[in-house]
Parts: C-alpha cells; structure tokens; sequence
DNA sequence: GGTAGGATGGGCT
DNA sequence: GCCCATCCTACCC
C-alpha cells in the first residue's frame, strides 16, 4: 500500500462499534485503517491481537488489575503501556465492556506529518524505520502512556476509515517477543508491505486464493 | 549482511 | 526479585 502518488484522503472515524468485536476480527480489521493524532496519520500495516481469557501472553489473562482495568473496560479505547521500562506500546480495547481483549498496533505506513515524525525520531534514518515496531510507533506519533484510557473514536487520537475502501491482504504469523502462547497466529500483517517491522516467513504468508 | 548485549522501570509473585 | 507485547549500538563477517 505504498501511497507515492498524492495525499492520502481521510474517511470517517471508526464507531465504538467497529471495536465491540472479538480481538482477532478487529486485529484484522484495523489493517489499511488510519491512525490520526494531531497532524501525523499514517497507515496500520502490522497488529496483534491479544485475546483475553485463555491467552496466557495477554495482560489480561490474570485479572483485573490497576494496570488492565482499561482492557476490561468498552472498546474503541487506547490501553498504553510502559515496556522495559523506556518504550511504550498502544493497542485499542476490542470486545463488550466487560470482557477482555486488546489489538497491539505494531507499525505504520507514514502517510501525513511526516516532518513532525522525523523530529520525533531523530534516530530514523529511512522512512520505513519510522513507525515500523510499536515503541517506534508510538515515539513517531507522539503517544504515551499520558494517552491511556482515552477514547479513540473521539478525537485527537482516531481511527479513521481511507477515504477509499482498498482490498487488503492479510498474512497471520506468531506475535513478536512473547513467550507464553507464543506459537499461536495472532500477528496479522500486509504481506509485503515494506513498513511492517519484520516480514512475514513466506510459508505464512497467505496467498490471493486463500482469502 | 548478521547478531549479542545493554539500557531501564513498572507490575506482580 | 524476576519478568518483560523493545530498540539501538557495537561488532563481526
């Protein structure tokens, strides 16, 4: 979904209903939607969904805690996270209010911004580095843990639909840097796409005839 | 091209 | 006290 041509046209932000799904059909779903805060959008390339109940690499999976009060609660909202102690991470709360489930926003596709990104992520030297991983992420679009519990289906942090509806190619994979669970395909991805932190093996990848 | 190791702090046992 | 849903650098082909 390389966008070389032109600027990307926004359509509508995504309803609460869009999110109160179980975490693997919006993990999916969110794939070729927008991520929007402020003047920097880019496109979600790259998710995890992060099940609650049985799925041990959940936060989730022991319980409500100060910390997963959020996961828990209704979705279309943000539950941010400090990992090993310097980066965080955003996902967006799927499912009912009440049941636990979270998709982790793994990698962007720049698409508007980008001058605010790069100074975000001094570091960065290409533009596929700039939002290819989730601390990376949420360093380029100036999102912290400041943003936990917030609602994205209303501004300034939103999920919005492209203005035009594209077909998008699902690869699924293991998620990165778990252990517990770590075998199930829970990572989803467009397979090729050069923004996605770390490509998909290409026996996994799904081909046209599979979707 | 590749990988090993360190930084650094909150959550939970 | 141990475990992380990570990233960057140094160093080695």
């Amino acid at each position: 979904m390389m966008t070389k041509t032109g600027r990307m046209r926004f359509g509508p932000i995504l309803k609460p209903s869009f999110y109160q799904r179980d975490s693997v059909t919006v993990a999916r779903a969110l794939l070729g939607k927008l991520l929007v805060h402020g003047d920097a959008a880019g496109i979600i390339v790259e998710t995890e969904a992060y099940p609650g109940g049985a799925d041990l690499a959940s936060h989730s999976a022991r319980g409500l805690t100060p910390r997963t009060r959020v996961i828990f609660g209704p979705p279309g909202h943000a539950y941010v996270f400090l990992i090993y102690g310097m980066y965080e991470c955003l996902n967006l709360v799927a499912e009912p209010d009440g049941t636990a489930g979270c998709v982790l926003l793994r990698a962007l596709e720049p698409v508007a911004g980008l001058e605010q990104m790069r100074e975000r992520r001094p570091r960065a030297r290409r533009l596929e580095d700039l939002a290819s991983g989730p601390g990376r992420l949420t360093l380029a679009m100036g999102i912290t843990r400041a943003h936990n519990g917030v609602d994205v289906t209303r501004g300034p942090l939103v999920v919005r639909a492209p203005a035009v509806a594209l077909p998008v190619e699902i690869a699924a994979t293991p998620r990165i840097g778990i252990r517990q669970s770590a075998d199930r395909p829970l990572r989803f991805l467009i397979p090729g796409n050069p923004f996605v932190s770390r490509p998909a093996a290409p026996a996994n990848q799904a081909r046209p005839q599979d979707l």
